[in-house]
DNA sequence: TAGTAAATCAAGCGATGGCTTGACTTTATG
DNA sequence: CATAAAGTCAAGCCATCGCTTGATTTACTA
């Protein structure tokens, strides 16, 4: 008979391991980058054998490739979501508050989300060259940024407006990445937001030294 | 007889293979950082045989080290001494100018200049292990940007002026190693300048939202 | 119960990594 | 010239890497 789905074990078994080695891949890629990956510590530490790696995803590289490619676009999900909440009236800090929203609630939250950030700013350093698909993505976080960002600072023009956005975002992929980070994962969310958030701002905002 | 110092031509030709191995080293840890580097590939860059690493540093990690400090002591160096000769009435935008000024500088001249910040940005994500022989100059060149910050800032209490020197520091080291580095790497000294000290002065200054 | 497909596994292959070795060349010294 | 030190070199050792293979286990099907 057809019996429709009756949960195949054999397959519910393959889902697990399949998101075992990604979870793995994700926190090696989160600390120690695309080069300090190995196939053999991803396996321990998913509790797989090596082949199943090429088994599931084709080779180590096609799955840190999906790794890195669920964590990019959970991140730009989360800060286009959080842009595009935000009223026409939001003033500058709001607007700060926005865009390091998800990295802020990641230090606040830590294990996989952290492990999220720390992969998506390795990726800003270390581009993988198959990461067109996501391009798209990506205009749209900066058009988002822009458009809440304008109202704002209507004496900036657009070039030096993008320049400060990519300043902010490398910003908080440093802090995901140093040491730093380390020491904000271990304070509240609100202290991380009290300070933080003013030097997002006060980027945003810029200072020509000629305006009083 | 002593003839005291006639050029021997042995240690003069270990010289230069030592200093070739060094700047090879530095090249390929500015863009692939510590774990991207082998031998071979350095010895091949420098001319030299593999053998040559082992026989002058004793092995490919010490000559790693030893690049990277002597690129970390040439950039506090530059940083603390721009810090320095600033005077006491210095704005919060000549501060940021200076702080600034050492890498924006290496993205005008490129070459090794850059490869030196490219690998201080990277040792500020991989600390090496054995780099507490620095700490005294990373503390000095904190106190020298504190010194000259306060006096601009006299509102914002000292533990978020570290937090906001931090901060400006990470986001100079972004530059060197994102994408965005090679950018600005093809611009004019002036142009780099103009876009880049109003947001690090920005950074320090803040922006709380509740000042008007 | 026999058959089958999904999944797992131990073992090993070829390539590449850091490092060592012993012979060789070059240069200064008596 | 003979000796010794400083430096260079080709070759190879051993570990680890990504990946494959053929056998085996597991869970569903007819």
């Amino acid at each position: 008979m057809i019996q429709a789905k009756k949960t195949d074990m054999r397959r519910e078994a393959g889902q697990r391991t399949r998101d075992g080695l990604q979870t793995a891949a994700l926190e090696l890629l989160a600390q120690r980058g695309q080069e300090g990956v190995t196939l053999r510590e991803i396996t321990d530490r998913a509790g797989a054998n090596v082949a199943a790696v090429s088994y599931h995803f084709g080779s180590l590289k096609a799955l840190c490739d999906a790794a890195i490619e669920h964590a990019l676009e959970q991140y730009l999900d989360a800060q286009m979501e959080a842009l595009d909440s935000l009223g026409p009236t939001a003033t500058l800090h709001e607007v700060a508050a926005a865009f390091a929203g998800p990295m802020m609630r990641a230090f606040a939250a830590g294990g996989q989300d952290l492990a999220v950030m720390r992969t998506v700013a390795r990726v800003g350093i270390e581009p993988p060259q198959g990461w067109e698909r996501l391009t798209g993505k990506f205009d749209k976080s900066r058009r988002d940024a822009l458009r809440v960002l304008k109202p704002n600072l209507p004496g900036v023009d657009e070039e030096e407006l993008i320049f400060r956005t990519r300043c902010a975002a490398g910003l908080l992929n440093w802090l995901a990445l140093a040491p730093i980070g380390t020491e904000l994962a271990t304070m509240s969310a609100e202290q991380i937001e009290r300070q933080l958030v003013p030097v997002v701002a006060g980027a945003f905002r810029g200072d020509t030294g000629t305006g009083g």
